[in-house]
RNA sequence: GGGGGUGUAGCUCAGCGGUUAGAGCAGCCCGCUCAUAACGGGUUGGUCGCUGGUUCGAUCCCAGCCGCCCCCA
């Protein structure tokens, strides 16, 4: 089996935020618990550097384009190494190979005329080198609302992409698979906007210089979202020095906030269905944040930069609340109230804590060795999995989350402490069996919990004495060998001054 | 302007035609001591955004309105 799984390429036009934290989040999750059920894995996240926009933010940081496009992109990378993503690949769409064949992508539908010349007309600032709608202008006037100067009309020859054409065979699609798009209100959305009727797409540029340039018509640049979204192809094609498309096309899910999902839920498969390529499995749509209610902006000053909670709390306090915190699929409302509330509610007093009572108790009452005994808990792996197969990150964490509940109501039910003062062999074998569960559902949690926050899953299964088990079949519960050499490790998660 | 989403306990959210609307957190009471002063039990708390309609019966279906979010114009 192959798993691929891409985010979005982040735009560098402003820096990483916590909305870019949470797809990577996200897309990693998927992609490391795939890798434990045993599958290939192809994790694929960037950057999106061409077009007006980041033109447009160069400038004003004094920088050619290129060299403000390295200075960002490394940011974004430093975030994903941050947060610990597993991501195979970090494309950026100035790769000279993406470049070369993004233009080869593109000539190849002109050559099999799926491009016809058009001309494109609207409301254009010209040093932003962006049209605009009326909607986006300042009133009255129609003034732009970087430059503060009026807009002009502009028409331009552009090469259009007959959207409107693929509709039939989009809903085909769409029909074929009731899951391509989740969750399903984004399915319908997707799907009435294409029943609804598509306009066709301009594909060129003539007033953008920051792109790609068309090849048979070089005054152009192509479309910078053609640009980006042909990189989930061309990533596969060279990422990883030699072409992967044979055992990871065709994606497998594309994850996005909800913004994007005309592009990639219409867009991007017309495209590929016009290049003859095979349209992705499915696509997962997430939601987007507020904080204390109220939209994240910079002059707003509420940004919670996720470089700051992971110098304070954490790469996996930072995963954790975010895969925990929001409904994934649904917008979520996150502060740095709530991430502390679930910092300490959740990982250092109902996680961290279970893991030091319950390697304690295996130190001090069996001198650190996991007794015979077998585990007397219900397990929840398969509906974790079955959750996770959903794409349903959220839920799953939830269901992990019960046996972590059940695991402390347990101890207090068996009273070890009280067991350990008998030497009566019945009390004996009591403790045993209660100590061997703790230890045992401990370590099912450090496997399932990987994916969330692999590195306190690592401590959790060296702490039981079963270091990187964490293959799935090992969720089950009742598969930690007695006599494993159990430690009372320092705490997972350490109380932090707010 | 058009389309879509969303609004349920103080907070984060489940539920989605049918007995007294649920969970976690917070609050209050009690218990315990293995543990990161952690854990467990009990309990308080809701006109299910508003107004109509369909129905024997609506939080759940329909219509309109209001707030918030996204897309398209």
């Amino acid at each position: 089996m192959a798993f691929s799984v891409t985010t979005p390429i982040y735009y560098v036009n402003s820096d990483p935020h916590l909305g870019h934290a949470y797809t990577t989040v996200a897309g990693d999750a998927l992609a490391r618990h795939h890798r434990q059920r045993g599958e290939d894995v192809f994790f694929l996240t960037g950057t999106d550097e061409h077009g007006g926009n980041v033109a447009r933010a160069a400038e004003a940081a004094g920088m050619p384009p290129k060299q403000f496009c390295d200075e960002v992109s490394e940011r974004f990378r430093r975030l994903t190494t941050a947060m610990e993503s597993s991501n195979d690949f970090f494309i950026r769409t100035t790769d000279p190979e993406h470049e070369r064949r993004v233009q080869d992508f593109v000539q190849h539908l002109y050559h099999d005329g799926h491009l016809y010349e058009g001309t494109y007309a609207g409301l254009y600032c010209s040093s932003c080198e962006v049209f605009y709608t009326e909607g986006d202008l300042i009133q009255p006037g129609n003034l732009c609302p970087i430059h503060n100067r009026p807009v002009e009309w502009v028409e331009e020859k552009n090469w259009f992409f007959p959207l409107s054409k693929w509709a039939p065979k989009l809903l085909e699609l769409y029909d074929a698979n009731p899951d391509f798009v989740r969750p399903r209100a984004r399915y319908n959305e997707a799907r009435s906007m294409i029943a609804g009727g598509l306009e066709d797409v301009s594909f060129t540029r003539a007033t953008v210089s920051w792109g790609i340039p068309v090849p048979w018509e070089p005054s152009q640049t192509i479309y910078v979202w053609v640009d980006a979204l042909l990189n989930y192809r061309t990533a596969q094609e060279y990422g990883l020095g030699r072409d992967v498309t044979a055992e990871f096309w065709p994606t497998s899910l594309h994850l996005m906030a909800k913004d994007i999902l005309r592009l990639h839920g219409i867009v991007w498969p017309a495209m590929l269905l016009a290049a003859g390529y095979e349209p992705p499995r499915g696509l997962f749509v997430h939601g987007y944040f507020t904080t204390g209610g109220e939209k994240m902006s910079k002059t707003m000053g509420n940004v919670i930069d996720p470089f700051e909670v992971i110098d304070l709390l954490g790469a996996d306090a930072l995963r954790f609340y975010l895969m925990r915190e929001v409904q994934w699929g649904q917008d979520g409302d996150v502060t740095w109230e709530g991430l502390h509330r679930r910092y300490e509610g959740e990982l250092a007093n109902d996680l961290g804590n279970l893991v030091s009572r319950a390697t304690a108790m295996i130190v001090r009452y069996r001198e650190g060795r996991v007794p015979e005994g077998r585990n007397a808990l219900e397990p929840v792996h398969e509906s974790v999995a079955a959750r996770l197969d959903a794409v349903d990150l959220s839920g799953a964490l939830e269901e992990i989350w019960t046996l972590v509940r059940s695991a402390n109501r347990y101890v207090e039910e068996q009273q070890p402490w009280v067991l350990a003062r008998s030497d009566e062999p019945e009390q004996v074998r009591a403790l045993d069996d209660a100590l061997y569960t703790l230890a045992d559902t401990v370590r099912s949690l450090g496997v399932m919990l990987y994916p969330y926050i692999p590195a306190s899953a690592e401590k959790i299964l060296a702490a039981v004495g079963d270091p990187g088990a964490i293959t799935w079949e090992r969720a089950a519960l009742g598969t930690l060998a007695a006599g494993s050499e159990v430690r009372q490790p320092e705490p997972l998660f350490p109380r932090v001054e707010k």
